[in-house]
DNA sequence: ATGAAAGCGCTAACAT
DNA sequence: ATGTTAGCGCTTTCAT
């Protein structure tokens, strides 16, 4: 070989410090300015760097500086658009500042979201962000996780595991909701259904529970959170006969499979059925009808993470569980007003 | 500091070694299995490695091996829903196979692609798949990426460039939709109207072209790839007092922002206005109407990402562009029938 | 079958 | 202000 023209550059710190006739050290100093430095050999040092076409190896970086300006994003799903909505938001929110996010999806699987861990942690990363796949068995995941790095849960938290955590404040969303309804819903004309997404994520279990305290005699159908299992859950409830309702769900994607199986099923919402969703995803305004629904602060969360990661870097303090207030949004799906 | 209880765990191979009794070179072919050693010692060394609780530091092994295991997927945005399900799918195949799929999202930005694209040849990946941002201007970001590392264009074809790609036949997707059409569409009664998503991406481009080429005569509309756009153009074209039409348009995101626009403008589809899609985006089957598109084998494109990945590092072929065969997909929005 | 040692590309002491 | 050198954690010759 004569001298690397294509392929896999190889060219490094040294190759350029020989062109540039100076020491590998005035190279990394020029690029980093972490000490003064002349500014003709600075200039000439940069010069051979365009030249030569040199990229530094941010691997060989990141063994010395065990440091690799990253941050690993581990999502349970991509296809989710609340999730891809909370990828977007972090992700922008750390570029900004130099760190570049990386995302793995776990593909809702707990053997997969457990090797995005040890992957990320292999890789070095400065930071976890993760929505757990599962409120129990991702336990082992994130033990592993917090353990090594700075890590955070958002939007679900495991269980038992005492670790820093932003989120929605679950809670208050199903009271919006709920409030809602008691205020312009005639119940015993559309009497409130409740549709959940599994008890397997603490979102989904806080919500569902709030629901059930509102109202414990009210039907409760549970199942995951899909568009396909909200169009199977329409299906149940016009099964049993049921003609008129208000169907409360855990989350968009359900209430958007509701919304969809009814109206196929030549309903009408909100004449027959109203349908309440949680999340705000962007096609809730895009729905016929358009979704009523909860809204989340999605750019305050990714605020906040950011906040915490930096903060945490230079004291030791610990966080507490972070919890933001949704706040409700009223579409054509369950409009304010009776009727 | 005592012992390595909590933090950045920091247990080297030399830790296992000197706990095992043995070399670190023993450690390394033990976890590695690239040569034979006495059953015994490996048990002994794993054992360690457990008791220690090891785990490989990757960077370390990516400077010395020149791999790291890992592809870089650079996406324009992770809330497009079409991007969403590519990536899913690229994700899952090469997991099946032992490779971390690392995404970055560009946030439909330039500055950020090229950033990605920085970021993942500095961090040493063995191969890079990217959607990119624009036909033109993402130009210097290809090339850069293609002259280090194996690289593959997915989706968007940038100009000018010879290099892998993967994608959808977007022609033959089109006459699909003009062919459903000419089949069950009276066009003096709902003439055809194009909604394009801009000339700045190759599959947009192509769309657009191939449907002047059958209706060079049509009006045409051309924005952007989003839901916003597809609403815009829905005010666009009632302002122009248009009644009636077929509306074809070059994604399912616009087309889904068209038809929610023009129901809460009180026209009824397809009674009024069809609208035809392209992708089918999972939400596409739960519009109201349900949208008729055009449906791309997302699944067999990741896998021939994976094959020609695969081939390539092995032998030395040029792989030329492969397209798929797109499918139409009709629902009620254009559905087969007259009228 | 196992160990010793070199070295991947880089930064940070430590010299000068 | 610049150069020399050690060493981050790992794999892989090269010895034995």
């Amino acid at each position: 070989m004569t001298s690397g023209t294509v392929g896999t550059s190889g060219v490094t710190i040294r190759n350029v410090a020989a062109h540039a006739g100076v020491s590998i050290a005035t190279v990394s100093r020029a690029l980093s300015g972490s000490r003064p430095m002349s500014h003709q050999l600075r200039e000439k040092v940069l010069a051979s760097v365009v030249v030569l076409g040199y990229h530094p190896n941010l691997v060989g970086r990141a063994l010395r500086k065990k440091k690799t300006s990253s941050l690993g994003l581990i999502i349970p799903d991509l296809e989710n658009p609340f999730f891809s909505a909370l990828a977007q938001q972090v992700s922008r929110r750390f570029s900004e500042s130099g760190t570049d996010v990386l995302i793995i999806s776990a593909d809702n699987t707990l053997e997969l979201e457990l090797r995005a861990v040890r992957s990320f942690l292999g890789r070095q990363v400065d930071g976890l962000v993760m929505i757990p796949c599962d409120e129990t068995n991702s336990g082992e995941a994130v033990q592993l996780a917090s353990a090594r790095v700075l890590t955070i849960q958002l939007d679900r938290l495991v269980h038992g595991v005492d670790l820093p955590f932003v989120g929605c404040d679950n809670t208050a969303g199903i009271d919006l909701v709920m409030h809602h309804i008691e205020t312009f819903v005639d119940e015993s004309n559309q009497p409130v259904i409740i549709v959940g997404g599994g008890g397997s994520t603490s979102s989904g279990r806080e919500r569902l529970q709030e629901f059930t305290r509102h109202r414990p005699n009210s039907l409760v159908f549970d199942g995951q959170f899909s568009f396909e299992w909200g169009k199977q859950a329409a299906g149940q409830i016009l099964a049993q006969g049921i003609k008129r309702g208000t169907i409360v769900s855990t989350a968009d994607v359900i209430a958007l499979g509701l919304t969809s199986a009814l109206i196929s099923a030549g309903k009408s919402v909100p004449g027959d059925f109203r349908v309440v969703g949680f999340d705000d995803v962007g096609v809730a305004y895009l729905a016929h009808p358009t979704l009523t629904t909860v809204s989340q602060p999605l750019s305050d969360m990714a605020d906040s993470i950011f906040s915490f990661m930096i903060a945490h870097s230079q004291s030791d303090q610990v966080q507490p569980r972070k919890l933001f207030s949704p706040e409700l949004v009223v579409r054509e799906s369950s409009p304010a007003s009776l009727k």
